[in-house]
DNA sequence: ACATGTTTCGAACGTACATTAGATTTACGA
DNA sequence: TCGTAAATCTAATGTACGTTCGAAACATGT
């Protein structure tokens, strides 16, 4: 063990990057060792020496996923001057977010994809973290809210989940090179913020017909 | 067969049900015919009898739930007077669309989370379908924005995206009971068309105690 | 060069699963 | 009541997969 990097940790590194990227383009389930470890140049069998089982691989996988865009948006609200409005706080948020997810973050969108599907009681070891996750976002909502920044009307509740749903699901059809993921968070902000709905003065109610 | 529904009918619907409802709980590689079968009330080797293999129920079931929601969608706006705003249409869309995914429909929703991890082939098999749905939005917010009604600055298919996102991710997290389907739809209009931010005229800095 | 610990291999095991096919039961018209 | 077709059952088959384990290969300090 004489460098930094032994060399368990170099191959520990390899398995959990291809199952990372597998688990987000099949599955889990339908993701097998052996492919894996094919991807990680080694046997099936090889595997054991740094893993217990495959769920503990998946396990593994899904909390560096969710520790990275944790780490990410925290780290975008402690990188923002102390003075910053709450708009330019959402908004560093929304890049962090939607950056960790579509650069290189296989891990992030392995998560992302996946977790819903996962084994029940595999789901369960990762409830805590994913609330901790939850809450961050909230904590930035009801403080813009509070402040001011936010419409009072409106469940923050709801749009938040709304909110995660548009970036989140930015990995279902996110190809790099059309669109820049910088372009997609300025909607999203806009969208956010202002809407874009163009007001008919002429017309000023757009409410008629309610169904 | 002497009544509109054959036992055979009957049976195949209530596979394509346990189908649907367990593809969309844990995916599809992890729901086994055993399983679909019990909840159908029958024997693994009997659903042969019904369908050709695993992917072809599979296929089913992508399908209906496809079908279903474009119907829905479509529907909506055939129903509304040949004269509304373009925001009562697309406002008909939402309600629709995410209608049709929260209400009983298990064959939308797990066509909306599965999809990306099934098999490839048969991902090619449903891609003109959804093409279709798309479409379907498409020309919806084309002749929107070109009355007027949206914003001309802004890229549709990214704003169409995050709102599919919006709307597709709440199978992630809606529990009946809690917040209503109707609520949720008017958030992402508000969202959509207004945005939640609050200008500050006054005080164009809306900065004061952060932290 | 040797010895010891580390890492990977390779073959084998057990199991769970999709699928098949013949036997059995059910529904229903004659 | 009988006969036939429809629908389901039951048991068997093959295979793919997760996992195990002892042997082999590799690395490293002395």
């Amino acid at each position: 063990m004489t460098s930094e990097q032994s060399k368990s940790d170099i191959s520990r590194a390899r398995i959990l990057d291809a199952a990372a990227k597998m688990f987000r383009q099949k599955g889990y389930a339908a993701t097998t060792l052996i492919e894996i470890a094919r991807a990680a140049g080694m046997q099936a069998g090889s595997l054991y020496y740094h893993f217990g089982s495959k769920d503990e691989l998946l396990e593994e996988v899904l909390d560096i996923g969710m520790r990275r865009v944790h780490e990410a948006v925290e780290e975008s609200q402690e990188r923002l001057p102390a003075d910053s409005s709450h708009r330019d706080r959402i908004r560093a948020a929304v890049e962090a977010h939607l950056t960790t997810l579509l650069k290189h973050d296989d891990y992030t969108s392995a998560n992302i994809r996946i977790f819903g599907q996962v084994p029940e009681e595999v789901q369960q070891h990762h409830i805590r973290q994913r609330d901790a996750y939850a809450e961050l976002w909230r904590h930035i909502f009801t403080k813009a809210q509070k402040s001011g920044a936010l419409s009072s009307d409106v469940n923050l509740g709801v749009v938040r989940m709304l909110l995660m749903g548009a970036l989140n699901w930015s990995v279902e059809w996110y190809r790099p090179g059309r669109t820049s993921i910088q372009a997609i968070a300025d909607h999203m902000c806009l969208m956010l913020f202002n809407g874009i709905g163009i007001e008919e003065p002429a017309q000023s109610r757009e409410n008629e017909t309610v169904t």
